[in-house]
DNA sequence: GCTACGAGAAGTGTATACAATTTCAGGGAT
DNA sequence: ATCCCTGAAATTGTATACACTTCTCGTAGC
């Protein structure tokens, strides 16, 4: 269970920033970091390092870590990326689909629905996140399971910014409809609903405009830590 | 000119690696790579860290790191990613593609042709790879030319072992095909070159066996970083 | 009242020290 | 001859020290 320190750091980091207890914008200091972790900068350093190649964070020269807050325009291009490349997934993984993938992603799509239904924000972003991520791995591409979800949990910020519970259920719908065209092995239909289902996350987040971020206290932020 | 050190050492060995001059399954003792570009282990471990992001090397814990010598198994899959992804790409590319992105693919091209012709093996994978990327930024959309930038370093250790200079001619032809097929606004054609074109590559790989690493002396290959 | 400035605090960048682990050579037992 | 043990050397993992940069805030000058 216990990974190497940094990768623990990583992972409780990334936590944080997805699921928007660390705010876009917000410093990240070192030694904060490291007491509260209870080791050295060292390793708190190498995990920011490692969040930073993520797109998680920002390191300005001489200055410190922020947590990123991607404008619209980048998350416009990672969702471009992701359609381009989903669109793909979607027919090769048609074309291959066996009913236990097929058992496996509808009742993916029905725990999605229960954290709709319970109103809980972040829970609900990594659900319908992992749902693309579940695809990949069961298509047995390793590589292309972990770029998806790097690309998802990139943006998962604005997602979680702009995303109202309506839109959530939106898309619970929409993976729900994704999931039957496979189960009828209707290829084209699967990939123009995925294909429909990025644009439509997309169009969403493009109707609001980018507020500038909140430079939101620490101190309480890390006792979820 | 002069980028931060670590990102100095990360280029550095990023050359080195993929221009094959450290071969796959070598160790990168830390103290030796300090001792070479005059800094601390601290600013190597950073660039090591960085490089294993890439998946250009394995950090192996309490035993150090290795250039990466990826499965063929892996090798395909990312050409399947890159599959997905650079036919998508292609045919938004030919939706909105100007004279001048067309004059510089072209461009590009008869750089590759002097390259594959000069017999120059790292120069004409730098290049060769370079194409898909050309295109990615041409189209404006930044997150897909890093991407894919990653994607092709990452293999080009494989590539490099297992391409032929015939190959390398061959696809050279295929790309010159790829932009011309473009230029006519043929997209559905340049869609399915891409595509073959991957494949092409890959299959090309394939045909050959893994050969386990040899563990090659370091200290000369350390002269020519 | 507002801006400019500077000293001290806070924070980052790099090197070094030391602990913990792995590697490897040598020697003895089977 | 082979295997296994043992201990020294080499190497990695983490903490700490210190130099240098940036930030903070009170004060002086206008």
């Amino acid at each position: 269970m216990e990974v190497s320190t940094t990768q623990h750091i990583v992972q409780a980091l990334t936590k944080a920033i997805v699921a928007h207890r660390l705010a876009p914008g917000v410093k990240l200091v070192e030694q904060k970091l490291a007491d509260h972790f209870g080791v050295s900068r060292t390793l708190v350093r190498q995990a920011l390092y490692q969040l930073e190649n993520q797109r998680l964070i920002v390191l300005e020269p001489a200055r410190g870590a922020f947590v990123a807050s991607p404008s619209i325009q980048e998350a416009g291009q990672v969702f471009e990326v992701r359609r381009m490349l989903e669109a793909q997934m979607t027919r090769h993984f048609a074309a291959q689909a066996t009913p236990a993938q097929i058992k496996t992603l509808r009742e993916h799509v029905i725990q999605e629905k229960a954290a709709v239904a319970s109103g809980d924000a972040p829970g609900r972003i990594e659900l319908l996140g992992d749902f693309h991520v579940r695809m990949a791995e069961l298509m047995g591409n390793a590589v292309l399971a972990e770029l998806l979800s790097d690309l998802i949990s990139r943006c998962a910020l604005i997602t979680l910014m702009y995303q109202s519970s309506d839109a959530a259920q939106v898309s619970n719908e929409e993976h729900s409809a994704i999931v039957e065209a496979l189960a009828r092995g209707d290829a084209d239909k699967a990939v123009a609903l995925m294909d429909a289902h990025l644009s439509q996350v997309l169009g969403n987040l493009q109707l609001e405009e980018h507020r500038p971020a909140v430079n939101a206290e620490l101190a309480s932020t890390f006792a979820g830590l």
